[in-house]
DNA sequence: AACCGGATTGGCAGCGCTGCCAAAAACAGT
DNA sequence: ACTGTTTTTGGCAGCGCTGCCAATCCGGTT
């Protein structure tokens, strides 16, 4: 079609300015709409910026601007193979989006290491904030953070203390939330199924507090069985296949997650294990189809999408300094 | 603990050559690796770096660079809510993390104006690449894609006309695919459970290309049922009794995606409708929880992580245009 | 007609960094 | 010791934009 255009130099504020007849101020005071300007001066420069299909540069705007930091905010998540992370995503742009903030992302993939690098990655694009996942970092980490001169915000945590500002809801409440149902419910043999532990730290945090309620109860878990790599129906279903095989007798699970917690309800499926008769499971995050299996899976909701907005608007107003989202326990039908 | 640090001046590169007793463009070198310079120096730098903790501000490194373009990709998905393009991301990020190359994200809610509105957002970040998904843009959006300079790579579909690079499959010959593996299997009154079309255009292709294939071998579909908004498992459960009650004699149903075909196989199960013998059922995408199903879902499984890789090779090296990664049939238990 | 206060405007320095270039230093060969 | 490299170095302009400030313009007053 139209000859391929050549990288060379776009078009920049200064050639509007030429184009409009009006001085760069100018231009950059319409563009902005910061400081007055005559009606005459904004159509004209209107008119420039449509006729040369003007983009501002923004590296340079930011460059310039004060403080010298960017409409950008640097999130980093652990991982984006689990639905928790592109929901707490989706609350964050659909947020900042109307702010004209846009998210810089990293994925650490559990990893401390290269969440520091990544920080420092995130940092040198001079981020109105950074967004951290959980409460545990490096301690470099946490120095770059400090030092960044940036709002930080760490998500999803609450059980610990944070860098600056800490959305979410407690880990351990929810663990012991969901023990104390188990209990109610008369399940005493009860077995934990997760997947790697040193990793998700907020997995353990909950099965920290899922045991401290079954001791309260005097109880202690039945069986325990920690399946390698992250968490999947697949994992979720030989795992439950293995602790029934070591410990037969077991009444109920707890799983780390509502993934794992289906492929343990299509074992039971496969073996026709009546649930919750023969054995009540538990999950934990509410996902979509929770609610949409035959029986619907007794789990715990939590507000991912809300822990997003609340981030986003920790950084923008004055809020705060944690805000504990809560969470709900959904009675289903498994448990 | 340590007061708070107003974010006053950060540490520049002009006081690390200070700190280091070196010029300017010494410390720039060393810090890039770029051109010549001396043990000495090199180790002054390090030491200087690490004492001040000097964080590079990429926005003016970018803005004085060649051709002024970032060490940014700007990527602009659908949605977040479906797994698709998460794991979209995942392959992107992986890939394009090796080469110090972030991620900005946008999302669009399959919405043409606000994608149009979130390329020239993300353009005045001066990315050196803009991806995008699919092929069907507003011609704003593609006029400011070809005038921003960057690499376009637009992923998941090569049904159509590229702006530059194409990373995907045919989703035609997916739909047509699947309809000539339920035909062979003997199935010939098959119905179509979908979600919102006009939105979601690639579910469209996959459609017609369906419909085309049925029509090839003389059949054409036996009910239709779209259910507005996104897909999930409690749309396709809906769905599928909706879908039922219209049309009891249908013997098999082509859904959407996997989540669709979930809540439909959710919905076999509740009543007690055996599956494939009295209705078969076919997915899309291949899912995780596919395989872990007591009967693994008949599908397509899509390399959504090799898009993502591939679309980040694209930006780097020179690469062909157009990039097919194919797709592959699964023959599940359920049709 | 000269004057005044506020609205509007343009020039220009400078944000932190990189590229270029010439100067300085280190090294090599005679 | 002296010249001819080669390596290493620092100064400085300038990337595109914004903030500041002084200059200019406008309408309404005396």
């Amino acid at each position: 079609m139209d000859g391929f255009q050549p990288p060379g130099r776009l078009v920049t504020l200064t050639d509007v300015a030429r184009e409009a007849g009006v001085g760069e101020s100018t231009v950059s005071r319409v563009l902005r709409n910061h400081g007055s300007s005559s009606k005459r001066a904004r159509e004209r420069v209107a008119e420039a910026v449509a006729r040369l299909g003007y983009v501002p540069n923004r590296l340079a705007g930011s460059l310039a601007g004060p403080g010298a930091s960017a409409q950008l905010a640097g999130v980093i998540v652990p991982s984006l193979a689990n639905v928790v992370f592109p929901d707490l995503l989706r609350g964050l742009t659909g947020a900042l989006d109307a702010a004209g903030i846009r998210c810089v992302i990293g994925v650490s993939d559990y990893d401390p290491d290269r969440e520091e690098a990544l920080a420092a990655a995130l940092l040198s694009w001079r981020p109105a904030a950074l967004l951290l996942t959980g409460l545990e970092h490096n301690p470099g980490t946490v120095a770059l953070a400090k030092a960044g001169g940036v709002r930080v915000v760490e998500m999803i945590d609450t059980d610990g203390a944070g860098i600056d500002a800490v959305v979410g809801f407690s880990n351990r409440a929810v663990g012991a939330a969901s023990a104390r149902h188990l209990v109610a419910r008369g399940y005493r043999r009860i077995a934990y199924l997760g997947h790697d532990l040193q990793v998700d730290l907020r997995a353990g945090k909950r099965l920290a507090g899922f045991e401290a309620a079954l001791g309260e109860a005097g109880l202690s878990l039945h069986g325990t069985e920690i399946r390698p790599g992250p968490s999947s129906p697949g994992s979720g279903r030989a795992g439950l296949e293995a602790l029934l095989a070591r410990h037969p007798d077991l009444d109920a699970v707890y799983f780390s997650n509502d993934d794992m917690a289906l492929g343990g309800y299509f074992a039971c499926l496969s073996a026709g294990l009546s649930v919750p008769g023969r054995i009540a499971l538990f999950g934990f995050n509410g996902l979509d189809f929770a609610a949409a299996m035959p029986q619907p899976l007794s789990t715990v909701r939590t507000p991912r999408l809300e822990i997003g907005r609340q981030a986003a608007s920790c950084l923008m107003g004055e809020r705060p300094k944690t805000i504990d989202v809560g969470f709900e326990l959904i009675e289903g039908a498994t448990a």
